[in-house]
Formats: structure tokens, sequence, C-alpha cells
DNA sequence: CTGTTAGCGCCTTCAT
DNA sequence: ATGAAGGCGCTAACAG
């Protein structure tokens, strides 16, 4: 026997099984019936020939990769993990792949990077800020199945949109500090510019002002950026300014660690002189002294769900078009409360 | 024309350029001279028909994938976005995308997962926990470019492995205790039984323990597992067991979250009851009260480099077997230094 | 510098 | 239930 240097092949299986290459295509892929038999006898030559079928082989042949590709503006925070968490476990699931691939720190792209340039994967995963609209647009018209997460699709295109509930939660938070803690000047920390989350948690807290007749003051409103030294520097600012305030909605609870210690430097006690909230439930949340009143984000959820949305549109079958995942309120001590 | 609805392939290309197809495929790859003239011809036929080369076609003719594939024991914890944003730089920097999988709470599996058997991946960056030795054994011997991440290849097996210093580290910050803190009786939290990080930090520990003359006792070994809660629970064991300690080297900055918590309920203050000290330097270490005395790992360098030595043996070029990489003591309050 | 022609390894009708 | 043969889209000699 010919000793091949290069790893076995199908036609290698067959001839050491003594039938068709049709045959072993077959027991690999269990769709038409096999006899007991050649079964046996094909998965005996496969192992003794180390056999594993090329990938790029069948993609070629079935003109589907089995993978989904998963597009980031970048690889950082908290939330990434079990975000990508929730999505490799229903890939898996699903007998799918996981590539992925990061928009970098130029911002939203208007094409896919090279990797997912279609054919690479089956589907895509696009997560906010690392494809812009006219890339969303062109990606789409491209016929790749492709879902949004925490990203809105420009117009009216029908590119289902995974994301949580923002608003009411933001509304929420903050009229718990009106309403059990007699706050009235609460600072807003904005999320980045074109943030969505950050939009719409802004709406919240205009809603729970206007609600309560406590009118919008502008000068209290700065930018937090869900980062820890911008919100501090935010923070640090308003103080120097001597613009007086009774309670912070962070913007998420990264820029929540930022506001304790600008608080702490300027020796003003949480909760008893500011109140002080966040937005996300990290873990690190409950690691702050005082422990961090929040909103909890269930992350590893937009994943999963995003995923699914994903398969089912690989699949052609219906999926929705917007799906708001449910956020809820976490009372620990920072806003006031006994802990 | 004829509108097939299927995408351009590159005889779509060429006869809308009017030329052969080895020259799209050259215009393609850039590796053989073509004239200016032609190039934009066919550059220009690309844009009009939206054409996109299929992976897999030049996949199977190449039999290279320009993919790396990541195995992981599970996506957790605040090491895996740095250490993952290191190695998609790296790779993305030298056009290879990243494939990820994980062997799930099976703990280290004997196999390869289907995705990265051969063929799919043109190498493996195979994380601590994910592969047993059995299997690093079985993938190397097919010849797949490999290294592993904190993790020891089994016998003598030259697949180069890049990790971290721990063992002198973890002396030197107990050493600290003992030395500028008069420490003596030291908590040591293991990590998870064949965790190789949490078995060289013992050895740092009782190096330094028997460097200064203090007996090991082995009461004041508890199992830390790098999670908050085990590491809360063995704490309040000791406690409550009545077992003295002046000191905790918690394992890790997480577990090290564990043992504030059951000080702080005993009502025992850190540092002036007991020093505590971590290990990693996450980022809650800064954020803990009083801020967490540790070891700073730099995460993201072993992904950096892991994905140089697995470009460079995929590249047939020499490598280092083994890459140790420098952590670093980072003094703060909660061992008994001022801040 | 450009065109022609074999494969790359597997799936999938179409026969049998 | 099994075999034979064409084709998936691209690259890489090989000619010219």
């Amino acid at each position: 026997m010919i000793n091949r240097n290069s790893p076995a092949t199908i036609d290698d299986v067959a001839r050491h099984a003594g039938v068709s290459i049709s045959t072993v295509s077959r027991v690999l892929n269990r769709n038409v019936p096999v006899s007991e038999e050649v079964v046996a006898k094909v998965e005996e030559a496969m192992r003794a020939l180390r056999y594993t079928p090329r990938a790029a082989a069948r993609n070629l042949a079935t003109s589907r990769t089995n993978t989904l590709g998963l597009l980031l503006a970048e690889i950082v925070g908290d939330f990434f993990s079990p975000l990508l968490s929730g999505i490799e476990s229903v890939a898996a699931q699903h007998g799918y792949d996981l590539l992925i691939s990061t928009a970098g720190r130029r911002g939203p792209q208007n094409q896919l990077p090279g990797p997912f340039h279609k054919h690479n994967a089956d589907g895509l995963l696009i997560f906010a800020g690392s494809l812009s609209d006219d890339g969303v647009r062109d990606t789409h018209s491209l016929g790749v199945p492709m879902v949004l997460l925490h990203q809105t699709p420009p117009d009216g295109l029908p590119v289902p949109c995974v994301t949580i509930e923002n608003k009411a939660a933001t509304r929420a938070i903050v009229e718990h500090l009106i309403v059990s803690h007699k706050r009235r000047r609460i600072v807003f920390l904005t999320g980045e510019p074109n943030n969505e989350d950050g939009s719409w948690r802004e709406m919240g807290y205009r809603e729970a002002l206007t609600h309560h007749n406590i009118p919008i003051e502008p000068a209290l409103i700065a930018p937090g950026h869900f980062d820890r030294h911008i919100a501090q520097t935010s923070i640090e600012q308003l103080l120097r300014d001597g613009i007086e305030f009774d309670g912070v909605f962070a913007g998420d609870d990264e820029a929540a660690v930022g506001v304790y210690a600008a608080l702490r430097n300027a020796h003003l006690k949480i909760p008893d002189d500011v109140s002080v909230v966040g937005f996300d439930d990290q873990s690190l949340a409950r690691v702050l002294q005082p422990a961090l009143t929040t909103v909890h984000v269930p992350i590893d959820q937009v994943g999963i769900e995003a995923t699914r949305r994903l398969m089912q549109l690989i699949q052609n079958e219906p999926t929705e078009v917007l799906t708001l995942l449910p956020t809820t309120l976490v009372i620990r001590a920072s806003c006031g409360c006994p802990e």
C-alpha cells in the first residue's frame, strides 16, 4: 500500500472498505439508508485511516458552511463573555461554528470584513457599532441572513433586531430615586453619541422627570460614555462648577465606578449625600460599597435569542422583527434603601 | 444576459471583463504581475457583479483555510475579553479568521470538537482545561499546528506553551505579607485540583513560608477555586472552626471578593485584622474597598504571544517551546500598605 | 503578461 | 441499497 503523507480522503476510505465513495458519503451523512454491515466496514476504515472529512470540500459541494459570523465593534467589557457564551451555546446546539471578527476602533464600517464576505458564514450576528446603516443595507441586499444586536435596522429594513428594554427600566429606576428617596436634582450620564441604549435611557430619564414635574436641566446631563474615567471626570467637573445634585443615574455600572470615585474624593457619602444608580448589573455592582442599585440586563439571553432568530432566518422560518428583552430593577444600597 | 439568481462566480467576472478566469484569479491574489489596464477592467467587473470569492472553493484549491481555531473550556470570566482581544488582533493582522468553540462543562475532552477536526483550521489555540493530554497527543500526532495556553504539554511533546509566571510572583506577594506586614498565619486558597496556575501558586506560597521558617499548616490551605462563593465558604468555615489567621492569599481576584465578604460579615477589618491579596489584577481589584493588592497578569499578552507562536508554527518557522510571561506585584491597600 | 486545463474532496442526481 | 459520474468555484502549473 502506498503511503501518502497527506491525510486520508473519502477515496482512501472507500478503497479501504471496498465500497464506493458515495457509500462512504452516505454513512457520513446518515441521510439515506445504508446496510448495517456496510456501515460497520466503513466506520472501521475511517478509524483505521484516521479519516476526517475536509470542511472546504463539503462546503463547496453543498454551498453551506455551517458557520455563523459574529461581528463586533471591539472585544471589551464585562458583557462580552456572557453574550458570546449565549451565542456559542445556541450555535453549537445547532451544529454551527462561530467565526469572530471586529470592526476595530475605526468605528462602524460600511463593508463587511473580509472573513464574512458572503459564503464564509451562513448567517451574521451584527453587534451595535460594528456596521453602519449603509453596511447593513448593503449586506442585506446581498441576501445574507443577519440579525442586529442592540441596533435598529435602517429605514424599515426587515432585519431582525434583538435588544433590551432600556427606556422603561431607566424611567423606573429614576422614579425610584424621586419617589422613594425624594431626589429632585438627578444627574444623567450619557452613553456615546450614537449609542442607542444610551438614547433610550435618556428618554426614560426625561420621562421620569417630566412625569413628576421636575424640569429637565441641561447642566445635569453630562457625558459618561459607559466608561469609568469619563464618568469620573464629568462628576468632578459638576462638583467644580458648583452644580448641585442629589442623585446620579450613571448610564451603566462601569460609569458608576467613576461616580463612586469622584464622590469619595469629594468626601460625599453615598447614599446619604448622593444616591447613585447604574445599569447592567455587572458582577462588580455587588462588589461596590455601598452595593450598587442598578438594572439587571440578561445579556446572555440577548446572545441566545439573537442566535435563535438567526437560525430561523437561515432555515427560512418566520421570525420576530423586534425582540425586546425585559430588564429588571435591582435594589441594593446605593440609592438609599437598606441593604 | 441571463440573470442567474445565484451570486457571481469567477467565471461571470471573467466573461464580463472579457478575460480568462486565471486573470481574474491573479488580480484577486496579486501574486503575479498583471497589466494595469486589465486590472481596472476586472475590478470594474467585480464591482458591477458584486462579486466576492467563495472561501470554500479557495480553501479546497489551496488546502489552507486561513482560519485559526480557539478551543476553550468555557466562556467566562474577566480574563476572557482581553485574551480573545489579543488573539483576534494578531490573527487579523495576519489575515486569519478566528473560529471559537468550547469543550463545555464536561471538562477536558479527548477529542477535538467537530468544528476543529483538522482542515477547518490551519492551527489551534488550546486553552487549559479544554483538551486532555490524550487529546493533545492525538491532535499533535495528526500534524496540526497548535499551541497550548496555561497548560503544559504531556510528556515531552514539543508543543509550544504560553503561560504566565505564577510561582515567583506568588512567592513575592506572600513574602510581602510576611516581611512588610509581619503576617505569619497566611491562608492559601487553592485553584481547582487540576489547575496548573493554582499548583504553581501553591508552590510559590510554600517556598515563601519555608524561606522564612514558617511551618506549612495544612489547616490554612483551603479550596478557593478562583470562585467568589467557594472562597467565601472556605473562609467562613475557617472562622467557624476557630482557626486563626492574619493573612489570606485568595488564589485570584475573584476569590478575593468572597474573602472580603466573609471577613466583612465576621466584622473583621481588612487590612487591620487580616491582610488579603489576590492574583490577576482584574478590573475589580481597584474597585474593592480597600483596594486589592494583587499580581498583575498580562492576559492580553498571553493571547498575543500564543497567536504569534502559532503563526510561526504554521509558517514552519522555529518558535519557543515555553513562553513564560512576566507578572508584577501591584501593591494597593488590602495588604496593609498606605494607599 | 495571459489563456487552457487539471485537479482540490465531497455531495448528489441518475442508474442499477 | 449501492455505484458511476458530473459539478461546486477556485488555484496553479503549464503553455504560449
